[in-house]
DNA sequence: CGGAGGATTGAGAATCTTCAATAAACGTGG
DNA sequence: CCACGTTTATTGAAGATTCTCAATCCTCCG
């Protein structure tokens, strides 16, 4: 409960009164050993579910083997948003290690949210946050070396790991084998065990019994192009948020980065 | 608008005042030429977009100019549903063809998704299907070949461009050059054009000034394991959206697929 | 007709993969 | 606490895929 706590407060000032409104409907854990899944392929979806502690994974495998993971869940990460379609899943979301997740019923969730702006506010920017690891995640693929994949993905493990544990530690315990790197980052366990061999002879990373550590962040940051801009790590300003409350603040911060060419022609 | 109407239509049953509701508000246009930012990195969105005609991609660049594509908007694509949190853009949106594009203010469209429960769940319903579209395009990056990423992706698109018209075309216009598919798909233009040559030599796919014909579908969609399923194409099943109405109706279809294994450990 | 942007092709090189063998780490039961 | 089996990681060598660079060829358009 307290990584989801952390996680909310990153994003908005919470109050006593809301934390007592989120207490009150997430009653019921769940646990996983390592390995089960939590939400299949083709199921529909009725709940939402928030990490408690551990990670999962949500992936996909082609009809041939071939595995991809879209992206980690870490504590205090809530899934799935899309439960509220009531849709089929199209992966499936498998625990990594031992795992304790909280349950929560669709249609209480969607009460609570009219409740509270500032709760409605907060998973919309979790929501937003979520893409936006996706969209990096593309990126990453798409248009990185092995190196830069592999330096990308722990400094965003590390960052959002701190980001749930309310801490700043430069160690990261990473339950992941050589083989679930792999299937994240769209290379074969060889190469991604070749280039970490690499890279802790490089001396940007250290590996110990499962732990890593990132002696200097600047340096690997800077090596794979790392910005945290995705994570959108900045708290979320409540009075700029419609949602939010209803009174119709005029045009917020209008910032005009005017620069270079854009000329759209204004039809009606 | 037929376009953005055709797309909501696959969604849900919407009626002649719900169109009336929608038309009130969609009344600003936009037209870009060919190659304009429409929304720019860092920016701070505070309208939504539908694109009306043409494409427009999202896009990154790293600092060394290497670009990648995240995802194209088609006509009917409604965007950034993420202007809701009044958050920087962490990407570019630019047109590709000239483009004319529905503007439509934020706190406007709050109140219309309060005002109508069938209106909020399709957009929620697209909201989901641009996320799985996400997913599809790191599944697509992360673990298929160049000759499978191609073929994946005109089938996408015909998909989608055939959604967009109401049309079942065997063709589709393709205003993309090698350097666009190439920055989608994560690969070199040459070998875009290498791996579209071969294509064509293997009689899967055909191409004449800028339109791909598709001949054998089936046949395309087999060679690169193309499943339809992540578009979410499906009608929506209202009765089963938590948003649409208030009316406890209790737990919808509990579908169980238990098979395999999966131990869940209730706590509380 | 000439120019410009885009597509194609060739040759050599880099990155990443595959297969296979070995080593290290981990968990379990004695 | 150690021995043993199992899983995971590492390493080598050869091969496939994809990239880079550079030249050539289209195609469209004024």
């Amino acid at each position: 409960m307290q990584a989801f706590k952390n996680r909310l407060s990153q994003y908005a000032v919470m109050d006593d009164q809301i934390w007592a409104l989120i207490d009150e409907f997430t009653t019921k854990t769940v646990t996983y050993r390592a390995g089960e899944d939590i939400v299949r392929v083709g199921e529909v979806a009725e709940t939402l579910f928030i990490v408690n502690k551990g990670w999962a994974v949500r992936h996909r495998t082609l009809e041939d083997g071939r595995r991809q993971i879209v992206n980690f869940m870490l504590p205090g990460d809530i899934f799935d948003l899309q439960a509220l379609a009531c849709l089929e899943a199209d992966h499936t979301v498998t625990s990594v290690t031992d795992v304790s997740i909280l349950v929560i019923d669709t249609r209480e969730f969607v009460q609570l949210l009219r409740t509270s702006g500032d709760i409605s506010s907060s998973f919309w920017w979790a929501a937003v946050q979520e893409e936006s690891i996706l969209r990096e995640q593309i990126v990453r693929l798409g248009r990185r070396s092995a190196k830069e994949r592999i330096g990308h993905l722990l400094l965003e493990l590390q960052r959002r790991m701190n980001g749930a544990m309310g801490t700043n530690h430069s160690q990261l315990p990473l339950p992941l084998t050589r083989v679930d790197l792999a299937d994240a980052l769209g290379l074969t366990p060889v190469h991604v065990s070749r280039t970490m061999s690499a890279m802790r002879h490089a001396g940007l990373i250290e590996e110990t019994r499962g732990v890593i550590l990132i002696d200097d962040r600047e340096r690997l940051a800077r090596l794979c192009h790392f910005n945290t801009d995705y994570l959108h790590l900045r708290r979320l300003d409540l009075s700029k948020f419609p949602m939010a409350n209803d009174t119709s603040h005029a045009g917020a911060a209008t910032n005009e980065k005017t620069n270079g060419k854009r000329a759209p022609t204004y039809r009606t």
